[in-house]
DNA sequence: GGCCCAAATTGACGCCGTGTCATGTCTGGT
DNA sequence: ACCAGACATGACACGGCGTCAATTTGGGCC
């Protein structure tokens, strides 16, 4: 037992060539996976076209990954883990209620318009169906809002408001929102997180009054 | 070419058997797909698996839908053309702005605690994984709401807002709470409603400060 | 009833994606 | 130089996929 401890840890040197090429070979398969699953959509894609996309072979595949799936997640995951901390530092910054919702909006949009990955992948389905995937590391981030909200509930700045719906609230706006606003012609995220922050802070009446989807008087 | 006119029109009795058995067939792979989406979740549920769960053989399958897909398509269809006509008649009924946004979230919420296929279906999804498809019929639903908001607001019920964000604002936070909703260990489609509807009418101020999701004080 | 054609059903088939595993190769430590 | 273990490889067995020639069924017609 206590001899077994020197043999245990195999040195994962930073600069260890094994290392370096299984880091490279995840990389290889999931700039692989962006492409195809941009190309061919996310259901029509298979395991064997990721491969085919890579020089590796079909084995080595599951060295990595389980499954289309889980190269999905590890996609989205990555995008949820870059833009969570952003979304955290703008939510404590907040002083006011106002800060808190505006900030969380106009960061999430700006994000959105600059990662094009979601739009072009999951368009691709056939026909007009629409899908959406929300994977552990998105939906942690969901668990994050609901905690700054009861934080900031605790300090004061919040009214006391079922924490749970109005996570739910903000997380539905803001994903159906950003549907939108990737699909108009000039995207405003500035424009579509002051709509989001008024109806959420004084609901429909206040809302600005001229604006139109289509520019239209 | 003059004698073929006679030979067309195959005579669509309604008593037909032949017809009889179609309309039969059909329902038999969508009941038989409701059990095994509920049982194995859509993503591992093959076609073969909706067959086996029927008298029927495979290739018979293909006279109905061409894929798994298809079935999931018509059987989400054929609930958003259930609760489209009870929306569209509640929000007719509207007078007020107030009227409006809360008879589409009642009637929503309602629905979903009745309909227990998405819940059953989508959540056997491996690990944490969510997802949601809208389909054809569902994204009609999205947009007869926008065209009675704008008429709405050509009314002069509604202010002039950019209808395509408020439609987008609502559908997220119907969709999104009513999956918190039906988790709730006493869902309550009122409250819910009463929820959105502070909150798509003054904002979060204005909503009640005593609710919680524990219950606790 | 008997006849016929078209429509619908059947299940075996070829194709391809899946995940595995025995074999081979390379790395790093001694 | 040598070894052990980690990793890559691709052939393979399995099973789902969509098709299609053969068969059964339905109904119009006499």
């Amino acid at each position: 037992m206590e001899a077994e401890a020197v043999k245990i840890a195999p040195k994962p040197r930073l600069g260890g060539k094994r290392e370096q090429t299984k880091a490279a070979n995840r990389q290889t398969i999931l700039e692989a996976a962006r492409g195809v699953f941009a190309e061919l959509g996310y259901g029509a894609t298979t395991v064997r076209d990721i491969i085919r996309a890579t020089p590796l072979a079909s084995g080595t595949f599951y060295n990595y990954f389980q499954s289309k799936e889980e190269v999905y997640q590890a996609i989205r995951d990555e995008i949820a883990l870059a833009i969570r901390p952003q979304l955290r530092e703008a939510r404590e910054k907040a002083g006011t209620v106002e800060e808190f919702i505006s900030a969380t909006f106009r960061t999430f949009f700006e994000f959105v318009l600059r990662d094009d990955f979601d739009l072009r992948t999951i368009r691709h389905n056939a026909d007009a169906t629409r899908m959406r995937m929300d994977t552990p590391e998105v939906i942690a981030g969901f668990e994050e809002l609901r905690e700054d909200i009861e934080k900031a509930i605790a300090r004061g700045v919040f009214p006391q408001v079922d924490a749970d719906y109005l996570m739910a609230s903000i997380v539905g706006v803001a994903f159906e929102i950003s549907e939108r606003l990737v699909r108009r012609e000039k995207p405003d995220a500035q424009g579509a997180a002051d709509f989001a922050t008024t109806l959420f802070m004084s609901g429909i009446r206040a809302l600005p009054h001229t604006a139109n989807s289509n520019g239209t008087a």
